[in-house]
DNA sequence: CGCGCATGATACAGTTTGTTACAAACTCCG
DNA sequence: CGGAGTTTGTAACAAACTGTATCATGCGCG
């Protein structure tokens, strides 16, 4: 896990402020990206594997909550934000939404470095589910994908086509296997829509992709339904990095 | 998102804090229990479905930190101490111990709160075949049960089918074989939700599932009624992790 | 512009679950 | 032993949830 060292995104829009803190991360032996705001943070994170972000809560543009918001839900990185004031609210509201850890700013660099080696920690004591590495191939009941090509082959070695929805749907199962997830999780995980009261497209989605997939669509073994939960894949997942 | 409410379990020598918390927590639409010491937290554990502890550092008799090492040993469930000092070596402890977070008393319940929001989020992405003490599969009187696939079959190898309610409450039975759980602990283990006044879903239940696995459901041999008491499994119960 | 495809919306049938009702089983007690 | 009061079993119903066929929409492409 720590083969490489953890690389840090800063988003901040003054650029004092990041660049000082960048540099003083990369002197200490982590990785880091600076970015002025939110925007350029999500193209960064898209382009990098990214293992924690520091993100300033008020910014000009996107707001830093929203963006927090959005790295939570996904659960795909560890976030620890950047207070302006020293009031209670303003933290508590930072970790009710889901943020990992808040420095209040100003804030002694080193205080925020050993606060970011705390959550790394954490977090990697939590197998990766977040792992930056994509992995190429994912083998499944005799199933394998093919993450890159987007190619679906049967235990026959058959290939079956897959539309993006339902690739992006098989994804989502395929990283967190053994897990009930609910009908958000799988929109956001999919789409990254947060879905209507009444929305069935993932249940169309399900039925789609069962179809091809499943031997028996009527009596699915992969794709397992939780009644009142979500949806379970069921089979063991084996990954392969090329 | 918001299967049932995440249960927590309050561990505490200070009744008041203990209470309070609780209540608080309940309030804030949590489910909580609180406990006095290590001995009781223990029992509440195998009796109820704690979705996390909080529990204070410093008691009389078993130490919180045994306890939670035992928690954290075991894989089954996410910490919260609760360090009576602004002690760094205090939290360090408790950090390297394994638990998830830590708070300094005198805490300020909301963060407490938002703490164990967040602990919760990190560790329910968590995949299930990380966690240790999750069996695999599990057999009585010649069934299996394969937990992760939620496959049940008979004795002569038949698959059974059960609905989700039917595997839960299962499930709830096998990891508590020989012992006697009330309506309120099924209820508890099964659906999570806190039950009504007269409520019988539990029986229905019980009835489906005797319906499925009992060779003759009118005088049950596996699952025994005991009246006034609730309900009790009866077979042997093998594990066995994959 | 028309065609084909993917996907969300809608509708309806089928399942699963909780509620209610009532009969059966049990306990208590005289 | 019998009857009142309580608890349990389960059928029958209703409500909630899910599966999926079908349709409408939008998009890419010739």
């Amino acid at each position: 896990m720590s083969d490489p060292s953890p690389h840090i995104l800063v988003v901040d829009d003054h650029r004092d402020i990041r660049e000082t803190l960048a540099r003083y991360l990369v002197k200490n032996g982590l990785r880091a990206t600076a970015c002025e705001n939110a925007a350029a943070a999500r193209k960064a994170l898209k382009a990098a594997s990214i293992d924690l972000v520091v993100l300033d809560i008020m910014m000009p543009g996107e707001d830093g909550l929203s963006l927090c918001r959005h790295l939570v839900e996904t659960g795909s990185m560890p976030v620890i934000l950047l207070t302006a004031m020293a009031d209670d609210t303003d933290r508590v509201i930072g970790l009710e939404i889901g943020a990992d850890d808040y420095v209040t700013k100003p804030f002694n660099p080193r205080e925020l470095l050993a606060r970011i080696r705390a959550v790394l920690r954490r977090t990697s004591l939590v197998p990766k589910d977040r792992d930056p590495i994509e992995q190429d191939r994912m083998h499944f009941d005799g199933w394998a994908l093919n993450v890159t090509r987007r190619e679906l082959t049967d235990p026959d070695g058959i290939a079956v086509a897959l539309s993006s929805g339902e690739f992006q749907l098989l994804c989502a199962f395929l990283k967190r296997p053994k897990m009930v997830l609910n009908r958000d999780q799988l929109m956001d995980l999919t789409t990254g829509r947060t879905p209507a009261v009444f929305d069935r497209s993932i249940d169309n989605q399900v039925s789609r992709l069962r179809r091809k997939i499943e031997e028996d669509p009527k009596d699915p073994k992969l794709i397992k339904t939780v009644w009142g939960g979500g949806y379970m894949f069921t089979a063991d997942v084996k990954e392969q990095v090329e």
